[in-house]
DNA sequence: TAGTGGTCTAGACCACAAA
DNA sequence: TTGTGGTCTAGACCACTAA
């Protein structure tokens, strides 16, 4: 819709597939056209058409095996990076109101994990903002993110009820890669006042490290929701993975 | 090293090429060598080369950029899809020895969510295995599996101490593609007595359904793994992009 | 401006699945 | 056995980055 589409051939054809399935054209399971059957009718090359299809299978959309058809997995549809990186943009395409709450916002040294994850030197500063996200009303989420300095002089100038990730992609940064860690973690007294819920409840912690496409920093958040309102989905397979599974070992006593 | 490596040129490229950052050859922010470089070090077509560089992008080791070289991405490294799927695999890939200790093994009819996440009939049988998931003798995760009858039939014949998944691979399953989803749930009484932990305690939940190459189901399991011990890392970019948030709405009171 | 990656074509041979 | 997807080649043109 709003998205750029920097328009190529192959995308167009991945994005009317995955419209047509989306639509329920392909249910989940149905087999899909051969790869030379959309070359005659979109009047592309074989390649294209399965670059069209590699788009599809990366986002866990259809699965593929040499030798039969390409076939339709089921369940909830995925949503594209710039939802996953900004909760304004994820609550409006699954149809509910964001808000934002600012509980606190900092200009101050950078603390030794923020400095590591940002790659700034011991002692650099950074802005910290502490937000309460709201869906239609109802605090789901708190978010805790520090921007280097100056990324962070923009955020100052930002309207922070609304969405700060669409206000500086507009003042052209570029958010291009992202790598999240998700564990649990029980509410700190903050959280719980800040959440409405008792301390110690469970909450879903995703830490966050956004770059641009040269692989500066941009963004270092530690985001934390009621575990009974939100979860992650990860599809993966044989071929295309992108989680993993990680350990910390016996730190704490 | 054991993979069967269904040797392709632009796999063992990429292998090389993944070996290569992983041994500091490229570090985290280096730029790689270009594609026309690389095509006449391998005596391979530029074609060959992007295929290459493309599963290192969907595994999120290095980032692309028009006009640019390639350049390394940092962070923890990358496990493979079969690491996630079998705990005892994703514990010696970290260099832990698995155990596991089986706390009930059902045969009984299937509840309404194992027969639609396994696609049976209502009233179908399932077996239903209840493990608890050790690293170095420490429990750190509860695995409730239930297995459609023809998988279970072979399950009840394996030694559970070890890695059924493995086993079943052996026995010929092939296991394709997965869909997890993660959030955080509080540890039940029995949760509590089998991981030693607090009754309430934050846990992370994964539920994962697992299906061979054409979408048949082949197991569906609930594991809860303690929060502070064990977290999953998730990698997206503008161009891949495989992990979703998901909001189950205000279900419970 | 020179070099790089992004897209696309038109062929070829092979491994595998399904009928 | 036939058709499918998986791999690979050798070219071409373009958009973009970086010097």
């Amino acid at each position: 819709m709003t998205a750029p589409d920097n328009a190529s051939l192959y995308r167009s054809i991945a994005d009317e597939l995955k419209a047509a399935i989306r639509a329920g054209v392909y249910a989940p399971g149905a087999r899909l056209p051969s790869e030379s059957e959309l070359a005659d009718q979109y009047d592309a090359s074989r390649g294209t058409i399965r670059q069209a299809f590699a788009a599809l299978v990366a986002d866990g959309v259809i699965s593929s095996r040499r030798g039969a058809r390409r076939t339709v997995l089921g369940g909830p549809r995925l949503q594209s990076f710039a939802d996953l990186v900004s909760f304004s943009r994820w609550a409006r395409s699954v149809g509910e109101e964001p808000s934002g709450r600012v509980a606190r916002l900092e200009h101050r040294a950078a603390t030794l994990v923020e400095a590591e994850q940002l790659a700034l030197a011991e002692g650099a500063n950074v802005y910290h903002l502490t937000r309460v996200r709201m869906l239609d009303g109802r605090p789901v989420m708190i978010e805790r993110t520090a921007y280097p300095e100056p990324v962070g002089e923009l955020v100052v100038g930002i309207d922070p009820s609304g969405s700060i990730t669409e206000r500086l992609e507009e003042l052209g940064l570029i958010f291009a890669d992202a790598e999240h860690t998700i564990d649990a973690v029980p509410a700190t007294a903050e959280d719980a006042r800040l959440l409405a819920v008792r301390s110690r409840a469970p909450l879903l912690r995703e830490r966050r490290r956004t770059t641009d496409p040269s692989g500066v920093p941009l963004e270092w958040s530690e985001d934390r929701y009621l575990g009974q309102e939100v979860a992650f989905t990860v599809r993966n397979s044989v071929n295309r993975n992108a989680l993993s599974r990680w350990h910390s070992g016996p730190e704490v006593s």
